[in-house]
DNA sequence: TATTTTATCCATCAAATGATGGAATAAAAT
DNA sequence: ATTTTATTCCATCATTTGATGGATAAAATA
């Protein structure tokens, strides 16, 4: 049987997919506190009860908009890593960058859903805590700090989690960074993508000249 | 005349000081739309009509935090400043990756408070709008990536940003971050140096002597 | 001592919010 | 044509939440 996410995204306009696209929006806005159930169906132009009928409880809607997104997420990653297969290292660091920048950009709530699930005290449902690690680990491989997903040191998965972090952070600051770098949107998407390889580029590809730093 | 904030810190056990302390606590703990003043009245084990009498309304007791915090982190950064001062560039970088990692670790809800405002459509106080770009510029020109306030450029302060950023992040998302990464929080918060050294350094010490990324 | 000021709590309000029951309607199945 | 099923909305509840008025007591002041 076809779980009610799937069942969404069989006809992007059946009113449960319509529902769980502003709900996405909002959710990604305003956190999930900040968020009402009134403000999702006012966006879809329904009547709450009918938020209700279709996805239940708040917290329950929550959860898909989650899933949905990591499930999103994983299938952006699976592309990246196929288009980078078999390039140097560089190339790799380059044009996963590129990639992840530009889908993160054309889909802002996903950064913020993605940034809010770090602090909030309640984990609002699981999904995020186990893909995310996952997530680190297949991303690793791929950039081959590692020959395969159990050979993943800490200090890989922390670099990973830097760059991923660094990521997450040019976009969902946008409306707070671009004011005080003076610049329009498309610069800043520039602007952003130059200074993820000018800080990422040198500290991968120099890692085996460099000994200085201890292991832990 | 003193404002309430100064009233505050003058007596760190007036009424006023402690509801600030707690407000700190629990607004970077869930969030602005997340924190209830009956939840910061009852960490300080007070009536909610006693945090009015203070503070007046939610909103200006969470601008007090804000600028609270502001004024710290500007303390911190002075001290950071006057510590690395005269030094080489790559002990410039990881002294102060150290001092502030060491505060931020020990002041966890100022990373949250100052991520929090980074996706606030609302801007709540503007506090940190004017206040984080003035650190931005101070800090580069501490690291001498320019030489005065005036000449810091979009890339210099995008890449500050960056190192900063990366740095909140790892702070903010510990509960989430450290089961992945399966340590404790003593070696975390080595990881952590470490990482940020280790992305950090080739990338601004090898600065010149790399011309492949155009300028924007 | 008498009076004013400061600080605290209890009770309560109005609005917002999560959630539901049931009527009305439309669509589908029989 | 009739029954059943699936949707949608209106009305409404119970709680939560931001906020205030007023009583009370303690402290400061005169």
């Amino acid at each position: 049987m076809p779980s009610a996410l799937e069942k969404a995204r069989q006809d992007p306009n059946s009113m449960k997919a319509r529902i769980l696209a502003a709900a996405r929006t909002i959710f990604g806005q305003y956190g999930y506190s900040g968020t009402t159930t009134r403000k999702i169906a006012e966006n879809v132009g329904i009547d709450i009860s009918t938020l209700y009928y279709h996805w239940g409880e708040k917290q329950d809607l929550y959860e898909a908009v989650l899933q949905d997104v990591s499930e999103e997420i994983q299938s952006r990653l699976n592309q990246v890593e196929e288009a980078v297969s078999g390039q140097p290292l560089k190339e790799r660091l380059e044009v996963s960058i590129d990639m992840m920048s530009d889908y993160l950009f054309s889909h802002p709530e996903v950064s913020n859903l993605i940034l809010f699930g770090y602090f909030s005290k309640k984990r609002h449902g699981v999904t995020m805590d186990v893909k995310i690690p996952q997530y680190i680990s297949n991303i690793a491989v791929a950039m081959q700090l590692a020959a395969d997903k159990k050979t993943v040191t800490i200090e890989d998965k922390a670099r990973i989690l830097a760059v991923w972090n660094t990521v997450l952070n040019f976009i969902s600051g946008e409306d707070f960074f671009r004011p005080m770098l003076k610049t329009n949107h498309e610069n800043y998407v520039n602007v952003v993508k130059e200074t993820l390889k000018f800080i990422l580029v040198p500290a991968f590809t120099l890692e085996k000249s460099e000994k200085k730093f201890r292991s832990l």
